[in-house]
RNA sequence: GGCGGUGUAGCUCAGUAGGUCAGAGCAUGCGGCUCAUAUCCGCAGUGUCCGGGGUUCAAGUCCCUGCACCGCCA
């Protein structure tokens, strides 16, 4: 029977548009179950989303809409997302399942039975305004941050889970399972915590304050505390207490999070699993934070650009590959446009995109495209690269499950780098002169494809598209999913005399600087970019260009903007309505404008013009006072990409 | 206020138990190759290893102290 794996994410709380640190987190639990898959684990991945609590309410109130329907809205932002990103998860949860609600009702009385949940009055600061506690700490001069008044002094009765008996216990368990928590700093800090005596938690809501959440088992007046209802999705979702999954999956269960969320996984969970009576989950994997960098390129570009929206201007296995590469798990890490831009042209197209590139080009060349039989018995070079490339997958199994993504990807380079320097040391170009050489030739073109090979199965975690597309190339019809290292990495098993496809390059580079490309043409930098510059002609490249969204659309409402000249306030659908506001009002109306078909520039940042949110901007010309909307020759369908 | 942590080349960071520890990658300069996405390979630098004191034959590496930044807790 084969090994088991259990990886989860957090449940997203539905009150943000999912960002860059829910796309790590998801990213690593990802790579995480395609690793184990690869190593034939039998896997379970889960994800989802966290929709109840009242700041779910407050966040439904302000986009004037029921919480129901804004959690559905958000958490189908968060479900469509995972599958751009190539997430492999078996099941996205949302707390708001039937399902789940009967297993947080399950064991609440479970746990109610154990003695363990007591009610009780406490007194506290209470904002009315947001209709919540405060603590002394989260006031601002005594005054509640949102509403700028003071709170009142209140009494609550409550339900409240005994945490506080576990603690001991807690300790030891941490104590005597070292990589419960990881990496040690978020052990150590959890352990700091537990010196201090601990406090029982509320667990319920009254519903008079907030009535958006599972009613409690035992007293139908409350709901249930979020962080209570929400972590137990990691065995609803599985189907706790009696499915199979359950008792398949969650012995092997790691939870995946990032810093700020620490307490609850690391104390919270363990005591409700402790005392709803089952075995704690194996691993928390704790994360840092992504700290936003905007590099010089965005600025000179004048725009500002949320990280995951750089996933199609670059590349989605670029996007993943700089994730895992530039952060240390459990540190903080930077991103910018800058760097990503820096690991995707030299770790991407230049050392692994070129050494497949040249490797297809000279099997090409030498051999019609066919895979060479191994020739010449092997020699120096020969044996270092493959000890190298054995090498190289011994620190892969034994870095990833200990979270050492980057480590990995280092160790994979070194091969690459080993590859480039062996081509370099046998001069493939020089042997193919020579015609005793032949049997030569054919043994390093045949390590050469071995090697590629090789890095196509264990990138495939990481990347899964170039997986696939290296391998298709090297007539591997395989998919990522069903790689297995074990076989698939074998040093020798590439068929003799099946065709290979150079194709495109893997990853082109990114010719950022319009500098980059005055030296091509020879030209002195410097000398060139101020050239340029004088002429007040600003070169883009293609690349450049592509990154302009512009869409066909067609204006479905307009109003005057109250007190301005200049702006109409519009309703444009460009295949989904977008508010748009133009600066059109002195040589149009609402009424002309309605039904026209414009272009508009749709990934431009948003922003707000007399308060009000532009998402976008209509493209005219002006001729002396005269505007013009910039419009297609022919009617066309909203929605359409301008090329 | 209490307790972690961090501070090393232009940038991002490795530095294990104190003695080839002063390093890697990127960026920069020079040279080589031509199969390749002007890619690859080789060579070359630069550093008061945050400041100050101490232990030691010997300290980025241990101790004390100051500064800066960060985290957790109050």
């Amino acid at each position: 029977m084969s090994e088991r794996f259990y990886v989860t994410t957090p449940i997203y709380y539905v009150n943000a548009q999912p960002h860059i640190g829910h796309a790590y987190t998801t990213i690593v639990a990802d790579v995480m179950n395609r690793f184990h898959k690869l190593l034939g684990y039998k896997t379970y991945f889960l994800t989802g989303t966290d929709e109840h609590g009242d700041k779910i309410v407050q966040a439904a109130q302000e986009a004037a809409m029921e919480p129901k329907a804004y959690a559905d809205r958000i958490s189908r932002l968060f479900r469509e997302t995972w599958p751009k990103l190539n997430i492999s998860n078996d099941y996205f949860i949302r707390t708001t399942d039937a399902k789940h609600v009967r297993v947080v009702q399950h064991i609440l009385q479970k746990v109610y039975d154990a003695g363990d949940i007591y009610f009780s009055t406490y007194k506290g600061l209470y904002c009315i305004g947001c209709e919540r506690f405060y603590t002394e700490r989260e006031l601002v001069d005594g005054k509640c941050p949102d509403h700028d008044r003071e709170p009142v002094e209140r009494e609550e009765a409550n339900y409240f889970f005994r945490m506080s008996k576990y603690q001991d216990w807690l300790i030891e368990h941490i104590e005597a399972n070292p990589d419960f928590i990881r990496p040690e700093r978020y052990r150590n800090e959890v352990l700091a915590f537990l010196r201090e005596p601990l406090e029982d938690l509320c667990i319920s809501r009254p519903k008079e304050r907030l009535s958006w959440g599972i009613t409690l088992p035992f007293d139908e007046r409350y709901v249930t505390y979020v962080w209570f209802d929400a972590l137990i999705n990691y065995v609803s979702a599985i189907d706790y207490p009696d499915g199979e999954l359950f008792a398949e999956f969650w012995p092997a269960a790691q939870h995946t999070i990032a810093k700020d969320i620490l307490k609850p996984h690391g104390i919270y969970w363990p005591t409700m699993i402790r005392s709803a009576g089952f075995t704690p989950y194996r691993h928390l994997n704790v994360h840092g934070y992504w700290k936003i960098n905007e590099g010089k390129m965005s600025k000179s570009r004048g725009t500002v650009v949320a990280p995951l929206d750089l996933v199609p201007i670059y590349g989605l296995d670029a996007f993943r590959y700089f994730l895992l590469r530039e952060m240390v798990f459990g540190l903080d890490a930077n991103f910018s446009e800058d760097a990503l831009i820096q690991r995707l042209n030299a770790d991407l197209a230049n050392d692994l995109g070129n050494l497949f590139s040249r490797t297809l080009a000279m099997t090409a060349k030498y051999f019609d495209g066919r895979i060479p039989p191994f020739g010449a018995e092997p020699e120096a070079p020969d044996r270092e690269l493959r000890d190298q490339t054995r090498q190289t997958i011994e620190v892969y199994r034994a870095e990833i499950p200990r979270l050492g993504f980057h480590k990995a990807l280092i160790s994979i380079w070194e091969t690459l780098n080993t590859a480039n320097k062996y081509i370099d040391s046998v001069a493939p170009w020089t042997l193919a002169k020579e015609a005793g050489q032949r049997p030569r030739l054919q043994t390093v073109m045949r390590n050469l494809l071995e090697v590629n090979r090789t890095v196509a199965v264990l990138i495939a975690p990481f990347m899964p598209e170039t997986a696939e597309t290296m391998l298709a190339r090297l007539s591997i019809p395989k998919k990522a999913l069903d790689l297995r290292l074990d076989e698939d990495s074998r040093w020798g098993t590439l068929h003799e005399g099946v065709p290979v496809h150079k194709g495109e390059a893997l990853f082109p580079r990114v010719e950022t600087e319009k500098i980059a490309q005055l030296k091509q043409k020879g030209m002195p930098p410097k000398a060139g970019a101020a050239a340029l510059k004088e002429a007040g002609m600003e070169l883009i490249s293609f690349e450049e260009f592509k990154k302009l969204d512009l869409r066909t659309g067609i204006v479905k409402h307009a109003e005057a903007v109250p007190k301005s000249r200049k702006l109409l306030k519009l309703i444009v659908d460009i295949g989904e309505e977008r508010q748009v506001v133009a600066g059109i009002a002195q040589t149009h109306t609402a009424e002309e404008v309605v039904g026209k078909q414009v272009i508009i520039v749709a990934n431009l940042q948003p922003a707000k013009l007399m308060g009000i949110e532009s998402r976008g901007m209509v493209l005219a010309v002006s001729d002396g006072d005269r505007l013009s909307l910039v419009t297609t020759a022919e009617p066309v369908s909203p929605g359409l990409r301008v090329s």
